[in-house]
RNA sequence: GGCGGUGUAGCUCAGUCGGUUAGAGCAUGCGGCUCAUAUCCGCAGUGUCCGGGGUUCAAGUCCCUGCACCGCCA
């Protein structure tokens, strides 16, 4: 079975932010939770690099644009290197191999007859890249811009989308699920209940020449979207080869702001191609920022590399995936996130790790004890962590990472309450009771081995750093769900090793810096 | 202006088909334990379920209406 996963591919005009991570977070640890589940994937990401707003960054940055595009990229590649994101293709829209089939495309369509010569005029604002409407007009100026547009009137190249609409209409109503959540769905087709009008993908190059020039009119280069939506096929090898065989169609992960590309463009294009339709649009919502919206210029962007640093990469994909209900907005704050890592990671998870394995050094010099014939509360921790994992391994596919998660942290609370409950402190003072020590540490360590492997696509070194700590070998951890998930696979007499707090808690001071 | 969404504890949110004293986490207060990262466990709360009206034996839940915020479209 294969799985195909993307991110978009990020606009290199501004440096990344955490809207650009969050996706990219959420995309990594599905991938990883699928290659777990023992599917064949392929996860990619990527920058998307042409258009008006890429050369006027470059100009900015006064440097070459090829220049400035590669900085930009490798800064995009360096974050999600540093947030341990496990993408197998990285996809510049400068490559070669991605330009070569755009044109080929484009070709196709022309031919086809979906690609044809018309004329347009209009207001264009240059900040938008777009022609406007004179009612869409604030004060005569672009409502985004705050600057006066300017009367175009060029000959492009238009994309027959109108013609794909009933398609498209049909097929969203046959799919309910294929744009999800819902909400986006319901968006689209009340997009969709005006006539859809054909696209202009051409810009001609004696305004704007950073793009891919089309293949029958070498005058004009290629509208930055249809060019950049083509990268989820040609990062595949697209139109031939194996690995397209193999991995089309695509689950694509989105925020909510690029929705209408994706949604009408996108499909629209893939039905002119004749190619079938991507298999899920799955759309997610933004992070509030405390302080107002996330704007450069406000000065609050959060950048994932900086937060990583300072509070952790495992710390900083945890969060992002228990906080935000995926589709939906959520609020993003440093005293969130230091309440998140505080109580659910140092206190709970960290904590529990460590009085665990600091009983089995205390009480049995650091080997995991053989279990015992198993007593009630025993059998409890048995019952609840399998029912966790099921239910962990049913929502995080169906991208319920929050309520995912939610469901482990019980089974930690119970671990916690089944310590109290069962006093290995005591258990220790009566020499009567060894064999029942051994019973409940094992049952401790078997349990947090258990969350070890369920926490590999969210956290994934603190996840490895458990399962050594554990006397884990790779041989044991390193393999698909179905195989870990079983209950007594840690071998008694297995030598366990100490290590420092799994997850450190953020004291004040560390809240204070800018 | 049109369509849609949201409004529940101090904060963030869950509440199924209408059905008992409306829940969780965080924060707060009290008590307990000592294996542990001052952690953990137990107990205690606090609610105009946005306002108003209606349907019903019964409404956080359904209907109407008003307000606030958000999104999409124009």
């Amino acid at each position: 079975m294969s799985f195909y996963l993307t991110t978009p591919i990020y606009y290199v005009n501004a440096e990344p932010h955490i809207g650009h991570a969050y996706t990219t977070v959420v995309a990594d640890a599905l991938a990883r939770c699928h290659r777990l589940l023992g599917e064949e994937v392929r996860f990619q990401t990527g920058t998307d690099e042409h258009g008006d707003k890429v050369l006027e960054a470059a100009a900015a940055a006064n440097l070459p644009v090829k220049e400035f595009v590669d900085q930009i990229s490798g800064r995009f590649r360096q974050s999600w290197d540093d947030l341990d994101i496990s993408y197998d293709n990285y996809i510049r829209t400068t490559d070669p191999a991605h330009v070569h089939v755009v044109q080929e495309v484009l070709r196709r369509v022309h031919e086809s007859g979906d690609i044809y010569f018309g004329e347009y005029g209009g207001l264009y604002c240059f900040g938008c890249e777009c022609f406007y409407l004179e009612r869409d007009l604030v004060d005569g100026r672009c409502p985004d811009h705050k600057t006066a547009p300017t009367y175009l009137k060029e000959e492009n190249y238009f994309f027959r989308m109108s013609k794909y609409q009933d398609w498209l209409v049909d097929y969203i109503q046959t799919h309910p699920d294929w744009i999800r959540p819902e909400r986006y769905k319901n968006e689209m087709l009340a997009f969709l209940k005006e006539p859809l009008e054909d696209l202009c993908i051409s810009r001609p190059k004696s305004r704007m020449d950073w793009g891919i020039t089309l293949p029958f009119d070498d005058r004009y280069v290629t509208y930055v979207w249809f060019d950049a939506l083509i990268n989820y096929l040609s990062g595949l090898g697209y139109p031939g080869g194996k690995t397209y065989e193999k991995f089309w169609p695509a689950q694509h992960l989105i925020a909510k702001d690029i929705l209408k590309p994706h949604a009408i463009y996108w499909p629209t294009m893939l039905r002119a191609m004749g190619v079938a339709p991507f298999t899920n649009l799955n759309v997610h919502g933004y992070w509030q920022m405390a302080a107002g919206k996330m704007s450069k210029s406000l000065g609050n962007v959060v950048e994932p590399q900086v937060l990583a640093a300072r509070f952790g990469i495992d710390q900083v994909r945890y969060f992002f995936l228990r906080e935000m209900v995926f589709g939906l907005d959520a609020h993003f704050s440093e005293a969130a996130l230091t309440t998140r890592i505080n109580s659910d990671l140092a206190n709970d998870l960290g904590n529990l790790f460590a009085r665990s394995l600091g009983m089995a050094f205390k009480y049995r010099q650091g080997v995991a004890p053989p279990p015992g014939e198993a007593a009630t509360p025993d059998r409890e921790v048995v019952t609840s962590v399998q029912a966790m994992a099921a239910d962990f391994l049913r929502l995080f596919p169906a991208m319920e990472f929050g309520r995912a998660l939610g469901h482990l942290w019980e089974v930690i609370g119970t671990l916690n309450r089944y310590i109290v409950v069962t006093a290995p402190w005591e258990l220790a003072k009566q020499p009567e009771a060894a064999g029942r020590l051994d019973t409940v540490l094992y049952h401790l360590l078997e349990g947090l081995r258990w969350i070890a492997m369920l926490l590999r696509p969210v956290m994934p070194r603190s996840a490895v750093k458990m399962c050594e700590q554990l006397g884990l070998g790779t041989a044991l951890w390193d393999q698909p769900f179905d195989r870990v998930l079983q209950w007594g696979l840690l071998v008694p007499g297995s030598q366990l090793a100490k290590g420092p707090a799994l997850f450190p808690r953020i004291e004040a001071e560390a809240k204070a810096a800018p």
